[in-house]
Parts: C-alpha cells; sequence; structure tokens
DNA sequence: GCATTCCCTACTAAATTGATAGGGTTAATA
DNA sequence: TATTAACCCTATCAATTTAGTAGGGAATGC
C-alpha cells in the first residue's frame, strides 16, 4: 500500500505544479484544498524540501516553489524521497542493496527472480514520469 | 516492502514446487530448509491450502502439496493470496476497488494516474510469470 | 493406540504509520 | 521596531500492522 505521506506528497508537488505563477505557496492553502492534515504536510514538504526537490521562502508571502520545472521532476526521485527505496525487498534494490541473511545464493533464490522483474517494470513507469505528466489535466 | 509472510510463502511454493515427486511435503521440512519459522510456515502454508494453491494430508506421510501444475500457478493469484491487492492505492484496484473519501474526480487526480500505471505494469508481470518460472533453476 | 502431521485460535512484542502539540526562527511591512 | 505571517524542528502518541509464539485439537498411518 502506498502511505498517506507518498500520496499527501504527490498531490501537493501537483498542486504547486499546477499553481506555477512564480509566487510560492502556502502549506495552508495546499492542506484546505486537498483535505490534507496541515502539520502533516508541513512535515512532507520539508522533507521534499531537503531533498532537494521543493525550495522554500520564510515569512510573509513565504512558501514552497518547485526547484526545477516540472518536465524535470522524475518521479523516480519524489518516490524514494518519500515512499523509500523502489524494490519490494532490498536484495534487488539498486539503491539500498542488502543481501538475504537467508538465501545462500541470490541467482537460485525465486523471490528474487520475481521482485527483480517486478522492480524493473516499476522503475520503467517512475523513469518515464515526470511531474509535468502528473500534473497535465488532458490526456 | 514486501512481506515476510509473502516471502516465505513464495519460497515454500517453490520448494514444493521444486520437491514434486508425488509424495506431499512436510512443514518442518521446508522451514528447516528455508530458514523459516515453523509455526509461523504452519500459517502461511494453511492460507494458501485454503485459498486452493496448496492441498493438504494429515498424519504420517502427510504434508502439502500442489492443487495444479507449476506452470498453470500463476503469480496474480498467488500475490493477492499472499500479500492483498496488487494495487498501491484501493481507487486503481481491480478486485479491491474503493473510492478515495477524498478527490472528487479520479480523472483528475495525480495519484491515480501514476499508480495506474504502476498497477498494469506489475500486473503484466504477475500474469506473465508462473511457479514453474520461479522454481526453473536455468535461465 | 501411539506417533506424526496438519489445523485452529489466541496472544504478544516490536515496528510503522499517521498524525498532534508546541514552540522556534525568519522575513515583510506598517 | 513591533507585529504578524509563514516555514522550521523536535517530541510525543494512538492505532495498526507485522512477525512470531503458545498451546492444544483432529486426522491419519502403522
Amino acid at each position: 500500500m502506498l502511505s498517506k505521506k507518498t500520496k499527501y506528497g504527490l498531490k501537493a508537488l501537483t498542486y504547486i505544479a499546477r499553481s506555477e505563477g512564480d509566487m510560492p505557496v502556502q502549506v495552508a492553502v495546499i492542506a484546505k484544498s486537498e483535505q490534507i492534515p496541515q502539520k502533516f504536510l508541513e512535515s512532507i514538504l520539508l522533507t521534499l524540501r531537503k531533498s532537494g526537490i521543493l525550495g522554500s521562502k520564510k515569512g510573509k508571502h513565504g512558501g514552497y516553489y518547485l526547484r526545477h520545472e516540472p518536465s524535470e521532476i522524475k518521479m523516480t526521485d519524489v518516490m524514494r524521497v518519500l515512499e523509500g527505496p523502489i524494490a519490494m525487498v532490498p536484495c534487488v534494490s539498486l539503491n539500498y542493496y542488502e543481501k538475504c541473511d537467508d538465501c545462500p545464493d541470490e541467482h537460485l533464490c525465486s523471490v528474487n527472480k520475481l521482485m527483480l522483474q517486478v522492480r524493473d517494470s516499476t522503475l520503467k513507469v517512475f523513469r518515464n514520469t515526470t511531474l509535468a505528466d502528473l500534473s497535465s489535466t488532458n490526456e
């Protein structure tokens, strides 16, 4: 299951992308429009800022903005920040590889074999999708 | 992340498929060979039996066996039994569809749009993979 | 009748998730 | 320079899920 954190994060990014008029967007505005608990959203946007996807401005008329064009923001990056590793098991993870304690030989492991395929196909989707795709309303 | 339940279940199924010599395979044997807590494995195999994937025989020389040929056992079925819905959000699930409370229009929802693609690509893998594929050692 | 093996229910510890609370810091502007 | 609007940060917490344990019941084969 997708965590609420990721769901909210994606919705917020989409909202910001659709609002692009140079003005930063405030947490309170997004929270209200997307029906997300404001404090929870604050912490999510903070994570996105720390990861470099969002920028922020404090004080009056402050808020969050995208650091790059929506078409430059790939889902691989967004999903890794929000949801963590894309692979369903560490032994097939590109960025967080870890050997299984059991499992003497990965190449004989049926779980590894299956999850490698799942990872590849999911990765293909995330690599080919940007925030611009998510925020476009048509198609 | 893949749950241990699913991981253990897949390993056990693979083990049984590889052992096929008409004799049922005992939980204790699988547990020892695959390093799975026996009691936990018992409950997993029970689930697989109740779902119709495995059959069982009680008493001496009893154990679990496949109800169908490995090449007939699709990962879509196995994964749904072990891990639950394949979709990451209920609003794109084929078998467990549920509307989001928020989200006035699914077709405008960026999360829906993305997760629909992920579901389709994952489903394609699971539909094209059977237990026979998992248990074959070559390739 | 006795060992073996699956069957079933209940319980529990640990981790994760989805928040909430409460205040601190920075920036604009009157 | 005081005020207010906004982000920033840490701590805490309840609910849920996960991973596993305990203990015995029921069927089968010898």
